[in-house]
DNA sequence: GCCGTTTTCGGCCCGACTGTTTTCAGTCG
């Protein structure tokens, strides 16, 4: 079983001792174990190997017998007596906007309704308002959440996110004279893969006139809910966009609070319900009732004895503990990326000359770009021959003699045939100044054999880079069988790098795997992949991605320099052939 | 059910908004 199945039993666990009503500990217990599981970098059989079950935050003796029975077993008696308790169908009601625990059961109890369908047919006979505490506008309320839940577009990737929700913010300024600050929050902020919805936060002291500003600008269809401080409006593109208005004197406590990770919040909390504090958006509060305002959010940590933490790190997944210990890392910044090491041009399936991406490239500040056409194996991206490849290296050499302070690199995006071999021989990528190494195609392939054919391309030498490992395209397309753990371990071993893919919807590794490549030393690139000189600027992405997943520049190959890059390339090629230098 | 430089038992984050309510429960983040 995967980490992924058993969260996802451990979830529902959750869900359903919340229907029965069962104490909402050990509901939080469950849920929380199942997030941790999560995002467990390594599969959990190996850590039920090591016998470290209980090392994972929130797995106790309890939930540890759980998990080894799923483990031995592949079933859990416990899931299946609960399952006789309380049908799948009350618990998919939960999914449906504000129908939570309570209103699932009384609906199951009362219509004896077991699926989202049913709801919706019961509240159209008009039968919901017959039930206590329920009226008609609790009926039509759910039943619009119902109809939301059609439509609804999954969780949209950050690179759709991000440009939506500066616009709305350019905006929101250009349309109120009385913002005087504003951020991007929640997840966004965060800089997660792909968002749910976008927070937004301003800081006024008139906040109705900001919101009424806000739900008329031109990017909102309409407006879901607006209170004192709050307003939640549907965008035409369908995304759902919260803002947030506050006190300036308060922004500090409030961007804090608004970025989350709620669990990151919780542990904040706890640590200052210790000191005799009471933590909440609008501040601290002491016993005695008096306040501590925070205008800036590093007040905020100050308070609890911790030094500010960037925002990628806040998913309590060991930064609170890592920053008591003094031992937060000093995560890459976009001013220590020197180039990129994977662009296409038209000479495969790019949209822009070689010149063109060059200039795109210096104009953004970097010391060199790889040039990574595809190869001749994956012929929808008219692949380059080996003839062809030499044939660029004229031109290459041509816009090289222009400038002094930037370097085009000949490289490929090589692809791993479906047998595992690469579509080129040794000696042609000799010729090379860089290589990235690329699955293109079978991607459905067993675990055994997909695995095999990305270790074959990390042993080769001349390969520098694994492109996309996992071969995800969110929203679209799993992640490939592939085992990423094997990957990173054998990266670590022949020094070779593994990519973060910056394409927004790809993001591959992703910031967990990318957190257990820099546990293992393996050094990663943060790629752009750009196939038009805009889409170098995708590299924000992969760079966050990176962050998220504590890398310092250390661990970034683009970070080093023209000649300290050439001299790695160097370096690990006349270590796996045997030769000096 | 988990967890502990206040505890191995008794705690376990905090507030906004809504609807059906005369003071609060449910849901959400």
């Amino acid at each position: 079983m995967t980490n992924q199945e058993i969260a996802e039993i451990f979830e529902r666990i959750g869900d359903m001792l919340d229907i029965l009503g069962e104490n909402r500990y050990k509901v939080l217990a469950y849920r929380r174990a199942a997030e941790n599981i999560r995002h467990l970098p390594r599969d959990l059989r190996s850590y039920w190997q090591a016998g470290a079950l209980q090392d994972i935050p929130g797995i106790g003796p309890a939930i540890e017998e759980k998990i080894e029975e799923l483990l031995t077993t592949g079933r859990l008696g416990f899931y299946e007596r609960l399952q006789d308790q309380v049908p799948v169908g009350v618990v998919s009601l939960l999914q449906i906007p504000d129908v939570g625990p309570k209103t699932a059961k009384l609906l199951w109890e009362r219509l004896g309704v077991q699926s989202v369908a049913e709801v919706e047919e019961a509240a159209r006979a008009g039968r919901l308002r017959t039930l206590p505490g329920l009226g008609s506008r609790s009926e039509a309320r759910i039943l619009a959440g119902i109809q939301a839940l059609h439509r609804r577009s999954d969780r949209i990737p950050l690179g759709t996110a991000w440009p939506a929700a500066t616009a709305l913010l350019d905006g929101l300024r250009a349309a109120c004279s009385e913002v005087v600050q504003t951020a991007v929050a929640g997840s966004l902020r965060r800089m997660r893969s792909t968002i749910g919805d976008i927070d937004l936060l301003a800081a006024s002291l008139a906040p109705a006139t900001v919101m009424r500003a806000f739900a008329t600008l031109p990017q909102v269809a309409e407006v879901i809910l607006s209170g004192q401080t709050k307003t939640s409006v549907r965008l035409h593109n369908g995304l759902q966009a919260d803002l947030r208005v506050l006190e300036p004197d308060r922004w500090g406590a409030a961007l804090q609070y608004f970025t989350g990770s709620q669990t990151h919040n919780i542990h904040l909390r706890e640590m200052a319900q210790k000191q005799g504090l009471s933590l909440s958006e609008y501040g601290f509060k002491r016993e005695d009732g008096s306040e501590i305002r925070c205008p800036e959010e590093a007040m905020v940590y100050e308070t609890l004895g911790l030094p500010w933490i960037p925002p990628e790190l806040r998913e309590d997944r060991g930064e609170i503990e890592a920053a008591l210990a003094g031992k937060l890392p000093r995560l890459v910044e976009g001013s220590d990326i020197q180039g990129d090491l994977h662009a296409h041009t038209d000479w495969s399936d790019g949209a822009n000359t070689l010149a063109e991406m060059a200039e795109a490239a210096r104009q953004r500040g970097y010391r060199y770009l790889v040039i990574s056409d595809h190869t001749q194996g994956l012929g929808i991206a008219r692949g380059l021959s080996p003839e062809r490849l030499q044939a660029q290296r004229v031109p290459i050499d041509a816009l090289n003699a222009q400038w002094d302070d930037f370097t085009l690199l000949q490289g490929c995006e090589l692809e791993i045939k479906a047998d595992g071999r690469l579509d080129f021989p040794d000696e042609v990528l000799a010729r090379l100044d860089f290589v990235v190494a690329s699955v293109h195609t079978s991607l459905r392939q067993d675990p055994e054999q997909i695995t095999a054919r990305i270790l074959n391309a990390i042993r080769n030498p001349y390969v520098d880079v694994i492109g996309h490992p996992s071969g995800r395209i969110l929203g679209q397309r799993e992640e490939s069988a592939a085992d990423v753990e094997a990957i990173i371990q054998a990266a670590a071993e022949t020094g070779t790098a593994l990519e973060i893919n910056s394409t927004p919807n790809r993001l591959d590794l992703d910031d967990v795997h990318v957190r257990r490549a820099v546990e293992l030393g393996v050094k990663l690139a943060i790629n752009s992949d750009a196939h038009h000189t805009g889409g170098l600027d995708s590299l924000i992405y992969g760079l966050a991605t990176a962050r998220r997943g504590w890398a310092t520049a250390a661990d970034i190959l683009n970070t080093l320099s023209l000649e300290e890059l050439r001299a790695w390339r160097q370096a690990r090629i006349a270590r796996a052939t045997g030769r000096a230098g």
